[in-house]
DNA sequence: TGTTTATTTAGCCAAGTGTCTAAGTATTAT
DNA sequence: ATAATACTTAGACACTTGGCTAAATAAACA
């Protein structure tokens, strides 16, 4: 009951719903991407990574001052959690506003976008 | 976006998740049986019983005073969910207790409650 | 028709939650 | 060693949510 409880309450917001999928489709992303995404404070995001971990829905890697958070796909039947919010997302207007935003964070971004080329730079070093 | 916000909300609740695993159950479930397996008033029960129709989790019916609720399987995909639950719920304490509550709710109970006898007297009236 | 019963809705309050700023921790660069 | 960088944690605040009581609504009964 309470692993359920803190699945739906993981997912219950918003932001992170948005940075669940954005896992789904991106595999791995770092912190900063994950803040550059859903904009708001690297506080802010850190704390919604640590609900998502406490859930056993993410797990985070750290490499130097990097760290990088991936799907805990090792987690028991949780990957049709995962299918399920990806079916449900494929034509959702915000939920692909967002994969078009991660191509951007996840690629060579404009350079007028300075916080977004830092970002870049830092995670293409993984 | 908001559908999968709406569910993930409306199961973060203690209460109302025991509410649906008893749906799982029992497919058909009046106010008052709900009412008496979560222990709240009355008021709280109807209160978050509008959480899960508003949700789409659930469906409502009336039949003179008595109001039924169950599952809303016609909600596409959402069948995995309660799949899901049930299936998580298979082996969970509290989860089984409840069930074995929901036997008596739904069966003749001991007459020394006088509540649960009322509330059986009237719900076979379906 | 008035009364009783079952349920929903409204209003209030305490607890819970998302966001921010600031401080703290760990890693890297100078 | 100090400074810079990336991230986490702490504390505060505004907003949301679960539970209660009371009022309102609908249906049945006398």
């Amino acid at each position: 009951m309470e692993s359920l409880l803190l699945i739906f309450k993981a997912l219950s917001d918003r932001n992170r719903l948005r940075i669940l999928h954005a896992l789904v489709a991106q595999k791995e992303l770092c912190a900063c991407q994950i803040t550059e995404l859903i904009q708001v404070t690297n506080a802010t995001a850190s704390r919604h990574m640590g609900v998502l971990i406490n859930a056993n829905l993410v797990q985070r890697r750290k490499k130097g001052r990097w760290v990088y958070y991936q799907l805990h796909t090792e987690n028991q039947g949780v990957e049709n959690v995962f299918t399920w919010i990806e079916k449900k997302l494929k034509e959702d207007p915000e939920a692909l506003l967002d994969l078009i935003s991660l191509e951007e964070i996840t690629r060579c971004g404009p350079e007028e976008i300075c916080k977004k080329h830092k970002t870049l730079k830092f995670c293409s070093k993984q």
